[in-house]
DNA sequence: AAGTATTAAAATATCGACATTATCTATAAA
DNA sequence: TTTATAGATAATGTCGATATTTTAATACTT
């Protein structure tokens, strides 16, 4: 990311930094530590959390600085549910639009997932994993031609990322990854099938499946 | 608003002149003008202007400042899509989830709007009905008890102002608004009979109508 | 005359400093 | 021991100043 002002380069470090988890949820993000660590000062720090705010992963009290937003069971639902019907949507519109480019792309980033298997032992690179099967789920969803739709996904995947992660971490060497590579290569089939109503509902499934999961760990 | 800091202000004013089209599309939002406008120094501004970004109402280039993100032919018909699709996964929720207080609510949103359609003259207050129209549609899509559906749908909304207000403007006086009024009342009987099908149709077609307007005023 | 280089003016991005407000600590009263 | 109060400490929010960069205006060259 070159050729950026200060502020952008403190909203990336910051968000990933909350994202992964260095900033737990609840964390006052004072100013002093956030200088020290990102070498800026006052300015660009609250322009980057003004835009962490925006995005519901900051909270502003006024007067009393910024905290991280608390994760909440009640949230988690209902952040799976959305994304559940959000993804679905894109890959229904997806399989109505999609060309043959597109089944292309699917296919190698399907191949690309599935030869990295090996990053799910517990000894893994979860987070080379996830990025993985992140692209693999835009390659279907990226059919559907909406810009504003696939920015309304990749919002609510950004919010879910601090749950996922704990459920990457709880998984990590565990059989729960077996199912969910059998899910995408029913999914693959389902989607270049064109087949509308069961990519529907694996594609539901397998978002809402690990969100069952992750309310026992909260 | 009271208890707010400068930058929350700033934002609340700005936001709103930017939707109400007093910074224009593709306006070169200099800080000397903001700066004598809005009474504030350049880091409030400079917070919300951050705010705006992430919204994607206005547009930041390293170094060159800040502007109001231009309107296209294509933004408006993605938005308007998306809007549409939206809103019907949220109408088709409410109709499975919504209570008696939620039915009796969309009664009274909907008398409200119809009470006061003498807004809609030539020399009436299009924003005040606006308020009411909007208003009306929520206590539909509210029952669907997604805080982060409804979210998602409110930023949608707002970052649809811009072309909205050139459709009412176009319109005030004129004969569309009827078929508009008789929209809402079909809809409202869909809904209330929990006519899935019939109100997702509807609601569907009720975003979309205008935005082929619209298309054809930019 | 067209395009390029040079200079002047304006605008932006960031910092340090200060006034205001909140939080913590220690002491006193109930 | 608990509660209240007062002072000390720390943190926040805003401004003015400054270095840097862009934009504009002007002069120069081909």
């Amino acid at each position: 990311m070159p050729q950026e002002n200060s502020a952008a380069k403190v909203l990336y470090h910051l968000k990933h930094d909350i994202l992964i988890g260095f900033f737990g949820a609840g964390h006052k993000l004072k100013m002093s530590v956030l200088k020290a660590r990102y070498n800026v000062g006052v300015n660009p720090l609250r322009e980057a959390l003004s835009q962490l705010v925006v995005m519901h992963l900051v909270q502003v009290q006024d007067q009393r600085g910024y905290r991280v937003c608390p994760v909440t069971r009640v949230e988690l639902i209902d952040i799976y549910h959305t994304r559940a019907q959000i993804e679905s949507l894109c890959v229904g519109l997806a399989i109505q639009r999609g060309d043959e480019a597109w089944e292309a792309d699917i296919v190698a980033a399907a191949y690309r997932l599935h030869s990295n298997a090996g990053l799910l032992q517990a000894d893994g690179d979860l987070q080379a994993w996830e990025q993985l099967h992140q692209q693999f789920h835009y390659s279907i969803v990226k059919g559907c031609g909406s810009e504003e739709l696939l920015r309304v996904r990749l919002d609510l995947y950004e919010k879910a990322s601090r749950y996922r992660n704990l459920w990457l971490t709880h998984n990590a060497g565990h059989a729960a990854f077996d199912v969910n590579q059998m899910e995408h290569e029913q999914l693959v089939s389902a989607v270049l099938a064109r087949d509308l109503e069961v990519a529907q509902k694996l594609i539901s499934q397998h978002i809402l499946v690990p969100s069952q999961v992750l309310q026992e760990l909260i």
